[in-house]
DNA sequence: TGCAGATCGTTCGCAAGCTAAGGATAAACT
DNA sequence: AGTTTATCCTTAGCTTGCGAACGATCTGCA
């Protein structure tokens, strides 16, 4: 079962080329641009699944409640906006989960003393022993996960995605607007 | 505002690696392992929200669908199953946007004529207008999402990314099974 | 032919995730 | 001081997405 976009072969990602030139007639069509990306895509749910399959799951987490938990572990309390920003969540989406990890009593909400529109959010004692846990055998599967990779290409692959990742950040947006680092 | 392991600047993530190797204590710790896949994910997300608000959202498609119509726009009519791998997501969760797609006319379903189960899913007249009115749009974006990198390295980080996922689709599970191709 | 097991798609229950609207608090201006 | 405006978090409603359970269909074997 051939996947044209993402296969190793390279024949069939060249098959892949030739189909979609053929749909696409004469008009303009970047191909390494969309390998590029749709390999991003892939890669990061065929981790991502991998993690919550072996790792989060069993331990009742799912990726954003890790991440979560492991920015808090590392970099101490925060509030939630901020918090918001490190994980790559919007804040709603972090609200709900937070709920729940309160709800287990691994992180904890405070008002902030000064400001009460601002939460403080903190790790608890079972929280802390969570990611404790967990952490090790997360860093030991993504260890496993690069284990193709050599070290030099380890280090490629983190900077090539950084300069993805800042172009989708910083390009302005055609319509509509966003708050700005 | 830092994002420790995201950020471009070296020093940034430099004290990243300082501050986690101070929580771990001596425990082992592998960190270019840590930073090439937090860096997948995020640029995965990236890509993935610039696309959807400035393309696809625009046009009532998701991400999901969006694949789902190329997938048949540029291969043809496919069974469900083989189409769910195609597009990386679930049988389930394939069933419900193909409902959601038939339902505005972009597919169809039909039966397999000499095997009751199966389901044929094919492009309509809609969904081809959609796909190639978007996907010329999706590339161009898709140009401008990788212009960071020089095309040696749009090819070169299309590469890392397949082995990486090759290797996460590959890797024996440790526990439970799953069907393999 | 008839039953047992395999295979395939759909349905169901749940979590994650987004945006937009709402409500509380703080800051600014008159 | 009081009112407006801005800021921050939460809530509400929706879609995406997964896995497991279900039902329908096919195959193999007696």
């Amino acid at each position: 079962m051939p996947r044209p976009l993402i296969d190793d072969d390279p024949r069939v990602v060249l098959e892949a080329e030739r189909d979609i030139r053929a749909r696409l007639g004469d008009r303009q069509f970047d191909f390494d641009a969309l390998l590029a990306v749709s390999n991003i895509y892939r890669a990061a749910n065929a981790v991502r699944n991998r993690m919550e399959r072996e790792v989060l799951g069993p331990e009742g987490l799912s990726w954003g409640g890790f991440t979560i938990l492991f920015v808090l572990w590392v970099w101490g309390e925060r509030e939630t906006g901020q918090l918001a920003d490190d994980c790559g969540l919007a804040k709603g989406t972090l609200s709900g989960m937070l709920g729940t990890l309160e709800k287990t009593g691994l992180v904890s909400r405070t008002r902030h003393p000064e400001d009460g529109r601002r939460v403080i959010v903190a790790l608890e004692g079972g929280g802390r022993e969570v990611i404790e846990r967990v952490f090790p055998r997360f860093n030991e599967h993504e260890t496993k996960l690069t284990s193709g990779l050599g070290p030099r290409e380890r280090g490629e692959l983190a900077r090539l995605l950084r300069i993805v990742t800042a172009t989708a950040d910083d390009l302005p947006l055609v319509a509509g607007d966003r708050a700005k680092a």
